[in-house]
RNA sequence: GCGGGCAUUGUUUAGUGGUAGAACCUCAGCCUUCCAAGCUGAUGGCGCGGGUUCGAUUCCCGCUGCCCGCACCA
């Protein structure tokens, strides 16, 4: 099941503390938004996931973490100052856009009228002053993808490593990029947050792990509650690829918006690390890569068989986690109609995600014992340092339920008198709405079998 | 960026040229021994700026944001 319009998701995001526009007391800024209570755990648990199965399950790549202020060669030499910021014309009979420099004469490729705006410059990128004196010659660029500065650190890498193809580099974090238009919701934003690998192999086995990370990622995608059937390859035609491409297979998966882009898995080939080393003409590069004068590194492995060096190609699988969390919350939203004529909204979200693990709750909102023996439960399962633990003392048992059916919460804990005599709680779950007797002493592994299988 | 629509409390909404009601949520109290029960009370709102007017949440203009279509999407 899933939300019939993003107005619903947008609406339980805020009731509930998932997202809010940010900056929304003055108004709003396009395409950014704030991550709350219950929506920050959710990330978290969302990124730490991938981390885990691209990182903490693998034993062939490395994680980094790297500045997100980058320097204006990097973004040079990767092409994307070429590309990201294209003079466009806007047709003002048909009201189409074009690329100025893809124009053949002046009139519009579309309808052939001549009334065409001035060519303007959209620079995607975002940029700012470095150093206190604001001047041109101080700028640096905000990295509008993970991805330059894992190139950049390759060598750095290898040296500190001892790696070897194949082996990857993973990274995630923020990316911005001033997008044109920013439109639904967390889908396309101007602030982004990129979940990407960059993987290293010899060059001839390219198309190969090319197949294998596409497989890979749709078993993790399925791992987080978008099931297989939900999501479909699509294989970008060699007209519509990007600079650095030989191939991207798309994960698309369908929004309430319409079926877009989840996940792009790319074959960058030599083509980053062949733009920003030295030595180019050495190294026998495939891709067509701009003379770089200013590399002061050699970004090759050296081959002992034949005593010489290679550049390795690059296996891209990059991951929004924006729209990821979007998809989650997509496919875990149901307004399920209950037996007795009400529905109730529950959100299905596999327990490792989910922003509260277990609600504890007092069957007796004023009663001491109860609620005290209650608090006794929370502080023992926080010691489990599987994420947060609720005391949830509203004095209505199935408010209580429901609202933690809202924000995702697998398990609810229920202290009733019954517990002062026999030392067990009832257990609620989330998804059956089923309650079981669990004894205290065993809640610890219940609830650490629940959160960590489900992964 | 173009065209269209929208903006009333946390959410969903009613309404008016004389500064606003409701439901749910939240909070307090009563009641209540497991799925949004009931009763009483409380907090909280006309996106921002300008204009017209004696008076604007209401009419007009601009801005901001959101939604739909087009275009863009390295």
């Amino acid at each position: 099941m899933t939300a019939k319009t993003m107005e619903e998701l947008t609406s339980l995001c805020k009731r509930r503390g998932f997202i809010f526009q940010s900056s929304e007391l003055y108004g709003g800024l396009q395409g950014i938004y704030d991550y709350g209570p219950l929506g920050v755990e959710l990330k978290n648990n969302f990124k730490t996931a991938w981390w885990q199965s691209m990182v903490y399950e693998r034993d062939d790549v490395e994680g980094i973490d790297a500045s997100i202020l980058t320097h204006q060669k990097v973004l040079q030499y990767s092409g994307h100052e070429a590309t990201f910021t294209d003079p466009l014309v806007d047709c003002k009979v048909c009201k189409r856009r074009s690329r100025f420099d893809s124009l053949s004469s002046d009139k519009c490729p579309h309808c052939g009228s001549k009334e065409l705006t001035e060519p303007r410059p959209f620079n995607l990128m975002f940029k700012t002053n470095v150093g206190p004196v604001e001047d041109s010659s101080s700028f640096a660029y905000l990295r509008p993808e993970t991805a330059q500065h894992i190139f950049a650190n390759f060598k750095n890498i290898i040296d500190a490593t001892a790696r070897t193809v194949p082996f990857g580099i993973a990274q995630m974090g923020k990316a911005f990029r001033n997008e044109i238009t920013p439109r639904n919701f967390i889908f396309r934003v101007r602030e982004l947050e990129i979940m990407e690998l960059e993987y290293f192999v010899q060059p001839g086995t390219d198309e190969d792990w090319h197949r294998r990370w596409v497989e890979e990622r749709l078993n993790w995608w399925e791992a987080q509650g978008v099931a297989r059937d939900r999501l479909s390859l699509y294989e970008v035609p060699e007209s519509e690829l990007s600079h650095y491409s030989k191939a991207t297979i798309d994960l698309m998966y369908p929004f309430p918006h319409g079926v877009e882009e989840l996940e792009g898995i790319a074959n960058r080939t030599d083509f980053d690390l062949g733009s920003h080393t030295k030595q180019q003409s050495e190294l026998n590069i495939q891709a067509k890569v701009e003379e770089n004068p200013d590399s002061t590194t050699r970004l090759a492995l050296h081959d002992r068989n034949n005593n010489t060096w290679f550049v390795p190609y690059v296996i891209e699988p990059s991951a929004g986690v924006d729209r990821g969390i979007l998809a989650v919350l997509n496919e875990a939203y149901e307004i399920e109609q209950l037996d007795n004529g009400s529905e109730r909204t529950v959100l299905r979200l596999r327990p490792h995600l989910s922003p509260i693990k277990v609600a504890v709750i007092p069957l007796k909102k004023n009663h001491e014992g109860i609620v005290d023996q209650a608090r006794k439960i929370v502080r023992q399962l926080q010691k489990l340092k599987l994420g947060r633990m609720f005391f949830e003392n509203t004095g209505n048992i199935g408010k209580s339920y429901r609202k933690h059916d809202e924000a995702g919460t697998p398990l609810c804990v229920t202290v009733d008198f019954e517990t002062l005599e026999d030392n067990t709680v009832t257990v609620r779950d989330r998804d059956t709405m089923l309650q079981q007797r669990v004894a205290i002493a065993e809640l610890g592994s219940f609830v650490t079998d629940v959160v960590l299988t489900s992964s």
